[in-house]
DNA sequence: TTGTGAAATGAAATCGTTTACATTTTCATC
DNA sequence: GATGAAAATGTAAACGATTTCATTTCACAA
């Protein structure tokens, strides 16, 4: 609990020369190193991040918004974010919007405070408009989900030819009635998805089916089992499903085998994100891969050079279908 | 960006009385109140939390440590803590350990370094006498994973009694060929856990066999796999197997699935946790629930009567069996 | 010995608040 | 209108660091 004065004081010099020690930029005589390095030792100091916060305008602190913790999907991202983070110096604060602007609020209000140096929004819900404005003044990085055309970098994946080459891979092993389970088309990467979906079918000549195409409210698990309830009662029942998150497709895993039927060979499914969990289902699923760590730290790092006051590029990463048992068997 | 002094000097009033009505705590009159108001409206200000933290000598950041981000164990126990947190005016500082202790010392760092009030616990792996030390001096609770008798505060469940209760069901539908597996017994609960074990063993004249009991190095899905490939080795195999945690269980579950026999005809599978996950698995998963919302809010108003000078007592809730289809059909 | 420039150190301002204490204003009372 | 207590406001000192600028120290050459 000793401060810089005391060091100073203890050490016999003044706290500017403790400060130089502390920090290393400037020099200092070896012997007066010593010194400081001594008293530092004897009076068990640790330099207050509050003092030095403010003198410096920063928190080194960054928020990371996400919809809601319990998505498996962010964790690789989060890694990736936190190493970065790490590796500059930086704490990384994990806020769960719900999708509720009050709570976006609260979180928006902590870098307007100055508590945090910058935002990663992976929350496809969060308000544009309040982002955009913040953006002005606030470094803001979009990261996987992110609103074009707002003037905010973002890294991503390229979705539709993602679900292009999922939708490809279930027509090349036979399938030709394939349903989307798609979530709600407000956000873009639904359209994306779908668009690559429907290039995929018309490529082969598969006319797109409007009732092979379903949305739902979020991306869980219970989405995907009503969604998938509601496919099967078509009559004439799609042989395939793509679903744009893997909880979607857990969902329609769970439903297709409840309803007595057999993955892959009654409905074959493909899952978007490859969720840990992915491979622990029965049958393991198949699924498109995200470069989530990596997204992780080109987000980390375009964030760090933004708050640097650089200006940054978005990014376009890659991604790979994943094949496993529920399409193959 | 403007800052107090810019307001007082637009509104002609002291920093101050600014500071007055921004903290409403003192009395202003409701004439220079307004002209504060408008000012602040008018250079859109916001007080900077750098200052303020630096003068009140706090943070108000806790800090909760996580073995690993992907265990869903935490999110409602995060969840709870978060909500009881802002609700308080605190944020939370999610840190990732990954059971390594440097990692751990750069978050123990940030509470010496004030850039944190408090810490709650979820790690097993802590290292006990940092803790022990770092209590000295700063706010720590433990929540859900507790080294006893270090005189740190806890919230948990009574794991020998949970534990008791999960075996005995398995009793009680038959079973008396159970195997336990379970995490490395230098964790307090792993060692609790054991001990209901054997007592509702005991309790129904069942000899403890010590071929049934399996240790594993972690608490995840690919060590449940492995656990489960030995005990399908066994020339008298099990008919019921306990597992101190849900993926530690729907490893297993994979596992039997995959040498093509039936659970719960062939083996019956009880987890510990009730993850959202193991309502997801096929067969889903009975499971020992914990209060863990609850235990979160617990914790977090702990932590904070603990940072505001009070003394806080350990607290224990209570758990709930869940039976579903892994052991009923 | 003295002068010189470079290197090391120190003094003091600064970051943006809160608050103890001092001062002024207000207003009921005589 | 003077008096006084209470209410409102102002002044200035913290909080704990970093950094600019000024000053001292030092080594070395003349």
């Amino acid at each position: 609990m000793a401060n810089i004065q005391q060091v100073a004081k203890h050490a016999g010099v003044s706290v500017a020369t403790v400060s130089r020690v502390l920090n290393g930029h400037d020099k200092v005589t070896a012997k007066t190193k010593l010194k400081v390095e001594e008293a530092i030792q004897y009076l068990n100091y640790e330099p207050s991040m509050l003092g030095r916060n403010l003198r410096n305008s920063e928190s080194r602190i960054v928020l990371i918004l996400i919809p809601t913790i319990s998505n498996p999907f962010y964790f690789e991202i989060i890694k990736g974010i936190e190493n970065m983070a790490l590796s500059q110096n930086y704490s990384i604060l994990l806020c769960e919007t719900d999708s509720k602007p009050e709570k976006e609020e609260i979180y928006f209000d902590l870098v307007r405070k100055k508590m945090a140096d910058g935002i990663i929004s992976m929350d496809p819900a969060v308000n544009v408009e309040t982002l955009k404005e913040l953006a002005q003044h606030y470094a803001i990085i979009q990261c996987s989900e992110y609103g074009g055309g707002i003037g905010i970098p973002y890294v991503t994946i390229d979705s539709e030819e993602a679900s292009y080459r999922a939708v490809k891979h279930l027509i090349q092993i036979g399938h030709k009635k394939i349903a989307l389970m798609n979530s709600d088309e407000k956000f873009l990467y639904a359209r994306e998805r779908r668009m690559g979906y429907e290039r995929a079918l018309r490529e082969h000549d598969i006319p797109v089916n409007g009732d092979y195409i379903f949305y739902t409210h979020e991306l869980g698990f219970e989405q995907g089992q009503m969604a998938m309830k509601k496919i099967l009662r078509l009559e004439d029942r799609p042989t395939a499903v793509f679903a744009v998150s893997d909880l979607l497709a857990i969902g329609a895993l769970k439903e297709i085998t409840a309803a007595g039927l057999h993955v892959p060979n009654d409905v074959a499914v493909v899952g978007f994100d490859k969720i840990d969990f992915s491979n622990m289902t029965n049958p393991a699923l198949t699924t498109v891969a995200q470069p989530m760590y990596k997204m992780g730290t080109v987000a980390a790092r375009m964030l760090i050079e933004k708050i640097q006051g650089k200006t940054v590029d978005s990014v376009v990463l890659g991604h790979e279908l994943v094949i496993r048992e529920s399409t193959t068997g």
